[in-house]
DNA sequence: TCAATAATACAACAATTATTGAAATATGAA
DNA sequence: TTCATATTTCAATAATTGTTGTATTATTGA
C-alpha cells in the first residue's frame, strides 16, 4: 500500500453517500448487491449511485462482475484490510506505546 | 466513533498534503512540530500548511498547544486507533472469514 | 515602546467533486 | 425483432475544497 493508493482510499471512505455504500456491501458480503438493490436501499438516484460506484471501484474498494444486465458489486475485504494494515503502520511508527495496549502491540508490530 | 466523525477524519486523510503532515508529526510523536518546522520540512506556504492544519484540527487527528509564539502540533494517536477500531468493526461485520486470517480474527471479534 | 517573527484570518480565485436529467448501451423477455 | 429494464455515459450546473497573497493578531527581544 502506497501514498498514493491509501489516498484514493481516503477520498472513496470521505463521503457520507460512499461510506454508506461500502457498510451495505460488507453487511451483505460475500454475495454483494446489485446496482439497483444499492440505490432502491439507499435511496439514491441511479446516475449518483453510479458516480459514486466508479470512484470506489477505481480505488479497489469494491469490485463488480457482470450478471447478465445486471452489475453486481462486493466489498473488497482484502483492500480494506490492507488499509487497515497501512494505518497501523503509521500509527504505529515512532511510538507504538501510545497508539496501543499490551495485547495489542504484538499485531503491531507484524505490520511493520 | 459515529459516521459522521468517521468521514469527517477519512475527509482529513484524503489529501497527500494532509497525509504527509500526519505522517511526519507521528514520525515526532510524542513531541510533535511548531507549524514552521513543518512548513519547512514539506515545502509548504504557511497560509496554506495553516489551511490543512485547521481541517486536521477539527477532524479531531491533531491537536495543538501554544508554545509563545509558536504552535506545536501533536498527531492525535488514540484518534487513529479509534478509526482503525472503527474500520476493522466495519470490515469484520457479517463475513470477518474473509477479512481475518485465524490469528487476527481474535481481535476482530473484540471490537464488536 | 518598537521592530521582528510566528501563525492565522480573510478575500479572491482556481480547481475539483457532486448532482441531476437526458441520451446511449446492452441485456433479457415477449 | 421489438419493447422494457438495468446501468452507464455525457453534459450542464451546483457546490465544495484548495491555493495564494495580503492583512491581522500575538509574542518575543532589543
Amino acid at each position: 500500500m502506497d501514498k498514493q493508493l491509501a489516498t484514493t482510499i481516503f477520498e472513496s471512505l470521505a463521503s457520507g453517500i460512499r461510506l454508506d455504500v461500502f457498510r451495505l456491501l460488507v453487511k451483505h458480503a460475500p454475495t454483494g448487491l446489485v446496482a439497483g438493490e444499492i440505490a432502491t436501499l439507499l435511496v439514491l438516484p441511479p446516475t449518483n449511485l453510479s458516480f459514486h460506484l466508479k470512484a470506489m471501484t477505481h480505488a479497489g474498494l469494491v469490485s463488480v462482475t457482470q450478471e447478465g444486465r445486471y452489475q453486481r458489486y462486493r466489498a473488497n475485504l482484502t483492500v480494506m484490510q490492507a488499509l487497515i494494515d497501512y494505518l497501523t503502520a503509521e500509527c504505529c511508527t515512532g511510538s507504538p506505546e501510545h497508539c496501543f495496549d499490551a495485547d495489542k502491540a504484538t499485531s503491531c508490530r507484524d505490520t511493520n
